[in-house]
DNA sequence: CTATTATTGATATGAATTATCAATATATGA
DNA sequence: TCATATATTGATAATTCATATCAATAATAG
């Protein structure tokens, strides 16, 4: 028999979290666990983080320089990210054509996906800014 | 007067081994310099990268789950990284329109800019794996 | 019910980068 | 040229995020 996969209750911790909030870090997944479930341990998070984005049943999102997120929203689409505050958010409806077969013509590369991230400041933090500068007046 | 930046020579030693390489990591910059000048510091070599790459003179490229890479060629191009040997190599000629507007509007950001990076094999590794495939049967 | 082994919790380890701080060296301007 | 202010350095500690290790436990096939 093929080894398959137990379905621990720790995991469906883990996916229940990552399907009830929106950018969860792997801390947050822990943490939310951690006051039903005490014992569970942050390695178990992570590794069933992994397993469950490897599986493709949610979606993982480097981001460069601070804690990858994980996002229950496996559908095509992008995040920006909030320099100021941190804050994730989808981008959706951006129709980037065939860029990976752009890339591979390209590069000679078998190109097997690729990641977009933009950076910027949301509007939460824009409005804080705009108040900021009105004061210094 | 403004406090000004000053022209130490480890500052140009980073420049020049950037100059002079296609996409080192701060590891592979740091080395080179040890060779003719052993006494530059590592932490000496991240802030200076950084101080370049804010500054806008060399290019810094975030990978995530790696090591950050640099590069001297700071016109608009994006990146390719082998996932079997770490590779990297440039994508020229991709036009994406003006994404960073699209993701602002769809989003409500004020987008400063964005990070795209390629995941695939490169073209020596497909060979060594089309090679293995064969050795197989 | 039992045996196999995937998974867990606890913890050590690792990689990459930033922070700290006294000593030093650079640029300004007298 | 020389003195001064301070940006920068080297050495090293600390941080952050994530993976590896390993004996104990628990999920599933038969």
């Amino acid at each position: 028999m093929a080894a398959a996969n137990r379905n621990t209750i720790q995991r469906k911790l883990v996916m229940n979290v990552v399907q009830n909030s929106l950018h969860p870090t792997a801390e947050y997944v822990y943490k939310t666990i951690k006051t039903d479930y005490p014992d569970i341990s942050l390695g178990t998070v992570y590794r069933n983080l992994s397993l469950l984005s490897n599986r493709g049943d949610i979606l993982k999102i480097p981001l460069p320089g601070s804690a990858d997120r994980f996002d229950r929203d496996i559908s095509l689409h992008y995040h920006a990210v909030c320099s100021e505050c941190g804050a994730i958010d989808d981008v959706h409806g951006l129709d980037l054509g065939d860029i990976d077969m752009d890339a591979s013509q390209n590069t000679g590369y078998t190109i097997s996906g690729h990641t977009l991230i933009f950076t910027g400041i949301c509007p939460e933090c824009q409005a804080k800014i705009s108040e900021q500068s009105l004061m210094e007046e």
